[in-house]
DNA sequence: CGCGTAATTGATACTTACTATCGATAAGTG
DNA sequence: CACTTATCGATAGTAAGTATCAATTACGCG
């Protein structure tokens, strides 16, 4: 029911590419010895088609054909390879979506619920040196960062 | 399971005017219509005396006297009265602690547990500008900052 | 190309964390 | 003190994810 309030914006790619993504990681899966299977390219393709940050219950009732364990054990082995990534929303739930670069964050939109990349954010020096003043060794953060796309501002 | 490697270092005070904080805690409930309960001061209690993030859990746990649902409960009055705050561990565990400020960010010790509130920490400014140039209108953000704290450095 | 092994699947039972229900109890007001 | 209503606690229920295990399937090998 936290969903209902996302609405489409039509911004979403029908599914770009969706076969390339889904070969591609594959590929990637079948270089670290896991093998290609059809339920597992029905997991990929489908949180590849997500539009925005997606939940595993939702990939379950996307794929009504495979079963939930296995749609479960697909996506924590994408998270595992880092081909999905974690997303929290304002409320605290815990979403999922593709990842497409190293370490970054995400910009979420409150009203549509769109998530776009945020790159080129370089907090991570302040960071460091605020929690050096804490007498912390930083070795990590997490950031997450909320407000409304240009869609739907104001 | 996730909390076994959680070591105490004996910097926590034992009780820190635990008596103090629970009353005011109630006064404040008291001011918003909630009643002042014993089932209630022991979870405040409870919640205050925690040197580090608790889960519900620890809490119930810890009121063996008290129903689980209570406890909850109150947990859930605390936090949605901002006396106590959320705070997300590196594996993406939810715990909680007391509010000791408005907005602030945590610093959490990976070693030991321990939790410091960031302070003075500037990064707000920095984000919106970020946010405006993928055409966001930044209203918020979460950010946890992980790593050792000056006990558990090497 | 067919075999054999081991990974994978799916149905289901289970677990964990939390919420809803509801009769009983107790806080606080007049 | 009495009365109203918040609060309590025991328990049942729910949601999200994991464990189990027999059946199936990928894929290296000959």
């Amino acid at each position: 029911m936290a969903t209902d309030n996302l609405k489409h914006t039509g911004h979403e790619h029908p599914l770009p590419r969706s076969a390339a993504v889904v070969d591609d990681i594959v590929s990637q899966l079948a270089h670290r010895g896991y093998r290609d299977t059809e339920p597992r390219r029905l997991v990929i393709g489908a949180a590849a088609a997500q539009a925005r940050p997606f939940t595993a219950e939702e990939l379950c009732a996307a794929l009504p054909c495979v079963g939930r364990a296995t749609v479960y054990r697909g996506l924590r082995l994408l998270v595992e390879t880092d081909q999905v990534c974690r997303v929290l929303l304002e409320d605290k739930e815990l979403r999922y979506q593709l990842s497409h670069q190293g370490h970054h964050h995400h910009l979420l939109c409150a009203v549509c619920g769109a998530s776009a990349d945020l790159a080129n954010c370089d907090v991570e020096e302040t960071l460091r040196e605020a929690a050096a003043a804490a007498g912390f060794q930083m070795s990590g953060h997490w950031l997450e960062v909320y407000g409304r796309c240009a869609d739907c501002a104001d």
